[in-house]
DNA sequence: CTAAAAATATACTAACCTGTATAGTATCGG
DNA sequence: CCGATACTATACAGGTTAGTATATTTTTAG
C-alpha cells in the first residue's frame, strides 16, 4: 500500500514534504476547530475523526498547542496563496488589485478551500496577549493588514495605512458576523462598503 | 452589617432585585470571561476571586451555562441603556443620532463601564448554532443592527437595512481588531469609515 | 527475507471540570 | 431569644482532559 508514501503538498510555496497522516491530523483538527471551538475540541475527538491514534499525533505534533500553532499557520499560509494567485492573475490597472480584493474575499468564503478565519476564532478563545497562539493570531491579523496597505500603495493611494485598517475591520467584522449567523449577507455588504471607501480614497488621492 | 441586604440596582431600567453577592458573580465572571475565555474560566475561579462558595453560586445560577446566559444579558442590557441615554439626550436633527453613534461607540469602549462585547466572544467560543449561549449571541448581535437600522430610518435614510448591517460589521470589526491587538485604533478608524458610508447614505436618500 | 521505522491498541496518570452532599456558622425578622 | 434564611467550609462523585508507557502489528527499504 503507498498509504505511508510522502509526497508534496499541492499549495504553491508549499513544498514541504508532510506524511499524509500528519495533513490529515491537520485538516481533520481545522475543521474540528472551526465548528467545535478550538477548546471544545480534545485530541482523542481529533484523533478518532481522523482514524488515528494519540501516539501517532503527539509523534508529530509535540502538544496541542504545537498542533493549534500548525493548523493556524497552515490555513494562513494556504490563504495567502490563494488569494496572491488571485491577485497576480490580474493584468490590469494599478488600482485594480485593491478593487477586485473583496470580491475574491467573497469568492473566497465560498470556495471548498474557506474553513473559517482561524486567527479571527484563536483570538477570542486565547484572549491572554501572551499567550503563544493569541500572539500568532495578532500577527498573522497584523500581517493580513499590511498585505491590503501594500495594494494601497500600488494603488497610490495617500493614506494607505488609513484604507487598510478600515478594510481589515471590514473583513473581520463580516467574518465574525458570518460566524454569529451564517447567510446573514454580510461578505456582500462589506464588499460594497469597502467599495465606498476605496472610491474616496482614491478621490483624495 | 448591611452585607446581606438587598438593593436596587443603578441601571436605569433594571430595577430587578438582587442580592450583592449575585451581582458579584456576575461581575467577576464578566471579567474573567473576557480576560481569559468562558470556556477557560472555572466556577471555582469565579466563587475565589469573588470570595465566596460554589454553594452560593449555584443558588442564584442553576449551571454554568445559565450563568454565562445571565452576563451575557446584563452586558447587553447596561450597553444598550448606556447608548440610549446618550442618544435621548440629543435634541437636534433627525440624522444626528446615527451621525454620533461611532462617538458614543467609542466613548463607551474607554469608559469603565466597557467590559468587551460579550456576545462577540461568546459566538466565538459556541459556534454551535443549536447551542443556548449562541443563540442569545445572535439574537443580541440582531438586535443591536436593528437598532442601528431604527436610528437610519429616522435619519430618513432609504436603505435603512443596509446601511445598519454595514455599521454593524464595522462595530464588530472594529471590537474584534481591539481584542487582537489593543490599542490598534481601530475603533477610531472605523468611525472615520462609519462617517463616509453614513454621508453617502443620507446623500442618495 | 530481514531489520528498521511507522503506526496501532490499550491502559494509565494526574490534573481539572461541573455539580452535589453534608455539616456548620452568621445574620436576619419578629 | 428563636426560627428561618443566607452563607461558608469541605469533601467528594463522576466526567473529561492532555499527555505517557508499554507492547504489538504493519509497512517500508535494502
Amino acid at each position: 500500500m503507498l498509504r505511508y508514501k510522502l509526497y508534496k503538498t499541492v499549495y504553491a510555496g508549499y513544498n514541504q514534504i508532510m506524511s499524509l497522516l500528519k495533513q490529515k491530523i491537520l485538516k481533520v483538527s481545522t475543521d474540528l476547530f472551526q465548528s467545535r471551538g478550538i477548546n471544545s475540541t480534545g485530541v482523542d475527538t481529533i484523533v478518532a475523526v481522523a482514524g488515528t491514534t494519540k501516539m501517532t499525533l503527539y509523534k508529530y505534533f509535540t502538544s496541542k498547542e504545537e498542533l493549534v500553532l500548525a493548523v493556524l499557520q497552515q490555513s494562513h499560509q494556504e490563504f495567502q496563496n490563494w488569494m496572491n494567485d488571485k491577485l497576480n492573475a490580474l493584468s490590469g490597472k494599478p488600482d485594480e488589485k485593491i478593487q477586485k480584493l473583496f470580491e475574491f474575499i467573497e469568492e473566497w468564503v465560498s470556495s471548498p478551500y474557506f474553513t473559517g478565519v482561524t486567527f479571527i476564532k484563536a483570538s477570542a478563545e486565547f484572549p491572554n496577549e501572551e499567550n503563544r497562539i493569541h500572539q500568532l493570531s495578532s500577527q498573522q491579523s497584523r500581517e493580513f493588514r499590511q498585505f491590503i496597505s501594500k495594494l494601497a500603495h500600488e494603488a497610490a493611494i495617500k493614506d494607505a495605512d488609513g484604507l487598510a485598517l478600515q478594510l481589515s475591520i471590514l473583513f473581520e467584522g463580516a467574518v465574525q458576523a458570518e460566524q454569529i449567523k451564517r447567510g446573514s449577507g454580510a461578505i456582500k455588504s462589506a464588499k460594497k462598503a469597502a467599495k465606498t471607501l476605496i472610491d474616496l480614497a482614491l478621490k483624495q488621492s
